[in-house]
This record gives C-alpha cells, sequence and structure tokens, in this order.
RNA sequence: GGCGGCAUAGCCAAGCGGUAAGGCAUGGGUCUGCAACACCCUUACCACCGGUUCGAUUCCGGUUGCCGCCUCCA
C-alpha cells in the first residue's frame, strides 16, 4: 500500500509519489535561534523527523534539509540587549537546539543551511524576481508584489481580498499593496547588514526558504513541512516567491503539525506559557516526552501537563519492560521448543498493523497501539514454559525496529552490575534457596535504595533500574 | 468578518456508514514465600437538534462550547 499524506494544498490525504522513485526531497522549516527553544517548537522537529524515519523505513532514500534563521529582527534585539555579536549568539542557539533536539531522538538534517551562509544567493534570486517584475524596490527595501502572482492564497484557501483585510500594514508609501511582503529590508543604523544593488540590508523571513530550499533540493521539493501557523504567511509567500521564480511547482506535499497547548491554549513566546526543553529534560526523560508526543497523531493539538507526561511515563515503561524482559529470557533460557511459527506470524500481524497505521498520514497513535498489542503477545510469550531464541530474537529485532522508527530507541540495559552488587543478588537467591526470606527481602529492599529493582521469574531474577 | 480545527469512558487517545482500537488510572481475581513484572476480568446511550440512509459516533444542515490562522510565532 502507498503512503497516505495529508496534503495542506488539496486538503485531502494523497497517495504520497515522489518525483522520483525511492527518493524524497524534503525541507522542513527550521527556528529562528535567539532563545533556547520550547516543546512547541520541538513538536516538528518530532513529526517530521518521525516521517522522516518512516520513509526511510520504508525504503526510501531521503534527503532531509532544515534551515536555521539566524538573522532578523529578534536576533538582532536579543543580542543587543545581551552585548553580544549577532553570530556568536545565534551559534551559541544552534548548538543548544542541535543538543536538545538530540536529547529528543531526532537526527540531524542532512543539510542546516544557514541565511547567512546565502546571502549571495538571496540577493540574486531577489533581482530576478525584479527583473521578471514581481518585485520592486522602494526606499532601501524590496517587496515581493503579491498582485502579479496569480496562486496568492492557494495554499491557505484565501482569496486576496480577505486577506486584504487582516492585513497588518495598510499599503502606502513603501508598499503597493497590503499584501505585499518584503525580501529585503533596508538597514537600520548600526544593524547587521550586507550590501546590495538596494543598499545595505538584510534579507526579508520569507525569501530565506525559497532559496535555501531551491539551492539544496532543486526547484521542486517533494514534502516541505512545518508547523501550522507557518502556512500562512510564510509557505504562502514561499510559494509566490518560487513559483514566480521558476515557473514550476514548489513543492508538491505541504504537511503541517499541530500546536503543543498549556491549558487549551498554544505554547508560544508571545504568551508566556512555554516550556523551554532545556529545562524541562532536567525533570522528565527526554524520550518520554518524545512518546507523549507520538502519543497524539501530529495534525492534532496535544494539551501539555505534568500529569499526561507522567502517564505517558507508565506505557513507556511498560513496553521497555518487556523488552528488556525478552532480552532477560534470551539470555537465561536455552532453546525449549514449543510453538514457533504461530508467534513469528502474530508479530508479523502486529507489525503490519504498525506499517498500516504509519501509512496512513503517519499515525502514530495507532502505530503504538500495534506496539501495545506486541507488547501483551510479548508478556504472554515470557510466561510460556517453552520459549525459542528464534522467537525471542524476533521480537526483540521487531520491537527495536519498530520502536526505533518512532525515535524511541531502547537504551541498552546489559550493562553489568558492580561486583558487590552481584554478590548480594547470588547471596538473597541463596537465601531464598534455604527459604530465609527475612534476609532475602532486607536484601531486595536495600537494593532498592540504590534504584535497582529484582524481579523474580522462573529463569531466575533479573534486576532493572527503577 | 474570512479560512480552518476540535468536542469519544475518571484521564489521554484512535476510529469516521454496519451498534466503539490502544494507553494511563480505579476495583476485583490469578501468579509469587512475600513482592515486583505479568496475565484475566471490570467501566462509553461517541456535545446538542434536525436530515439523508435498511442502518450514523462516522455523511449533510443547524446550535452550543473551546481552540487556531488571517500580526513575529513551530
Amino acid at each position: 500500500m502507498t503512503i497516505q499524506i495529508y496534503n495542506t494544498l488539496t486538503r485531502k490525504k494523497e497517495p504520497f509519489i515522489p518525483m522520483e522513485e525511492g527518493k524524497v526531497k524534503m525541507y522542513v522549516c527550521g527556528p529562528t535561534v535567539y532563545n533556547y527553544i520550547h516543546i512547541g517548537n520541538a513538536r516538528p522537529v518530532i513529526a517530521f523527523d518521525t516521517v522522516r524515519r518512516y520513509l526511510e523505513y520504508r525504503g526510501f532514500d531521503v534527503t532531509y534539509v532544515s534551515n536555521f534563521t539566524d538573522v532578523d529582527d529578534k536576533i538582532i534585539k536579543a543580542a543587543n540587549e545581551l552585548g553580544e555579536e549577532v553570530g556568536e549568539l545565534t551559534e551559541r542557539f544552534i548548538n543548544a537546539f542541535h543538543e536538545d533536539v538530540g536529547a529528543l531522538g531526532c537526527n540531524k538534517a542532512d543539510v542546516h543551511p544557514r541565511v547567512t551562509e546565502h546571502i549571495g544567493d538571496i540577493v540574486d534570486f531577489v533581482s530576478v524576481l525584479i527583473d521578471k517584475g514581481f518585485a520592486y524596490e522602494s526606499q532601501g527595501d524590496v517587496y515581493y508584489r503579491t498582485r502579479n502572482f496569480e496562486g496568492y492564497g492557494k495554499l491557505s484557501h484565501q482569496s486576496t481580498d480577505e486577506l486584504k483585510i487582516g492585513a497588518r500594514i495598510e499599503e502606502g508609501i513603501k508598499k503597493e499593496n497590503a499584501l505585499d511582503f518584503a525580501l529585503w529590508k533596508a538597514a537600520k543604523e548600526g544593524e547587521i547588514s550586507w550590501e546590495s544593488p538596494w543598499g545595505a540590508g538584510r534579507p526579508g523571513w520569507h525569501i530565506e526558504c525559497s532559496v535555501m530550499a531551491r539551492e539544496h533540493l532543486g526547484d521542486t521539493i517533494d514534502i516541505h513541512a512545518g508547523g501550522q501557523d507557518l502556512t500562512f504567511p510564510h509557505h504562502e509567500n514561499e510559494i509566490a516567491q518560487s513559483e514566480a521564480m521558476t515557473g514550476k511547482t514548489f513543492a508538491n506535499y505541504w504537511m503541517h503539525n499541530g500546536y503543543i497547548n498549556i491549558d487549551n491554549e498554544k505554547m508560544s513566546k508571545s504568551l508566556g506559557n512555554f516550556v523551554l526543553v532545556h529545562d524541562i529534560q532536567k525533570q522528565i526523560d527526554p524520550k518520554v516526552l518524545r512518546f507523549f508526543v507520538m502519543s497524539v497523531h501530529y495534525r492534532h493539538p496535544i494539551n501539555f501537563s505534568q500529569n499526561l507526561v507522567e502517564s505517558a511515563a507508565n506505557g513507556l515503561e511498560r513496553i521497555r519492560t518487556a523488552y528488556n524482559n525478552l532480552k532477560h529470557r534470551l539470555a537465561t533460557s536455552a532453546d525449549l521448543g514449543g510453538q514457533k511459527d504461530s508467534w513469528l506470524h502474530k508479530v508479523d500481524e502486529q507489525k503490519a498493523a504498525f506499517e498500516q497505521a504509519m501509512d496512513d498520514d503517519f499515525n502514530t497513535a495507532n502505530a503504538l497501539a500495534a506496539i501495545f498489542e506486541l507488547t501483551k503477545l510479548a508478556n504472554v510469550y515470557l510466561v510460556e514454559k517453552n520459549t525459542q531464541s528464534d522467537v525471542l530474537d524476533y521480537f526483540i529485532k521487531t520491537f527495536g525496529d519498530l520502536m526505533g522508527v518512532l525515535g524511541l530507541p531502547f537504551d541498552d540495559v546489559t550493562g553489568l552490575l558492580d561486583a558487590a552488587v552481584d554478590a548480594l543478588i547470588e547471596e538473597r537467591l541463596e537465601a531464598r534457596r534455604n527459604r530465609a526470606f527475612n534476609r532475602s527481602d532486607e536484601i531486595r529492599d536495600e537494593l532498592k535504595e540504590k534504584g535497582i529493582i529484582l524481579e523474580d521469574t522462573a529463569q531466575g531474577t533479573r534486576w532493572k533500574r527503577g
């Protein structure tokens, strides 16, 4: 079955057919780097990292590009306030971004282009738009002439008349039309700037993505993604710029993720109701956070609260426990026969359910349901008297593969305990054999305080860190 | 005003024409020396009112409530 993707452009799920068979060109709008990212900022990174992983799991060769906006008003303001160079500030927060998002299990993009590395390309691009009549210079600024782009509004499904009513800046001295937007902004006194045919200045916000996507992926890309709030005006403007430039479709599939809310309201820097990834991961395992995000379809809002995250933690723990117990069983029991094919088949059924869910517009909530079914199967298998390493292996491999697609690889807990702890576990076993349960319970309590939880099974005592 | 989303058990969340997946929590039971892990059982008139249909949580119209974009924003 082909993967179905909900395309904002058509407002429908469509079969995903990349331009070139087996290859996917994907562009995800990245952050403006003037602060640590909050968990709302992290959602698209997680969501589209998962999309990428699944496409790769399905055998596609994905080229993934995600930019950094490393020059704009907010950055300049922040740098001024901190008395820091723009470049220093952005470098710092780009590093922080990689750390935060890495902790959340997101892979780096193949290319992380930065605006400041593409100024020349941007100037060239804007010049062509002017030549083609899609842009005009005005007092050192350059604006996009929306009136000349016929498809303006097609992504957000708005007519230009309707858009005009809500436009912030009236047309007037500088702009021909209220909907026109800046491609190039003249520098103010003392601001970081670059030379251009229109004087010293810097790029407007939208132009960078058009330029960098084209530079790194070509005129047309398969998937362009970002947060819901980028649909208008950012992505609408990107389409206007790019399609005016090339005359070709800019992106075939537009994907937009929903927000993370606090008390049912959008988390945003301007509202001040945000939680920084940098801070929260000191209290919450970042993998739990990712698991929590995965529990909801990417286009739907997620309400964030400590309680909900704790519930999610319990769910994830259940999966981890089953996985570790499978490993323990594999390590402690030889092949003892028993059913094989029927179990392999049951695992395959859940794997198929997982794939079916992911094929359907990356429905991670349903994908997780399949993983929970797999968890139950594993737990049932684990209490069988006879197990086979082939089956255990297949369970373990499948768990690893599927959780890997969700960016939730299992931590390796096979690391050894120190000798003293080993000795205590051994002593406890001996005590139990002698039915000296006081001593055995004492040891169990003692280890528990050290964060080591013991569980007795027919195959011996297994331990985990609690 | 324009465009859009959401409303499903105590909580979270799928489903979207044939009488409701999954998770968390609760209660009961089984397993265990006791635990833990685990397993079994337990809980829903799908916001409201109309319509279409043999049949609607699912489609259409309307109502109410909440949220978002139209302004920097993931």
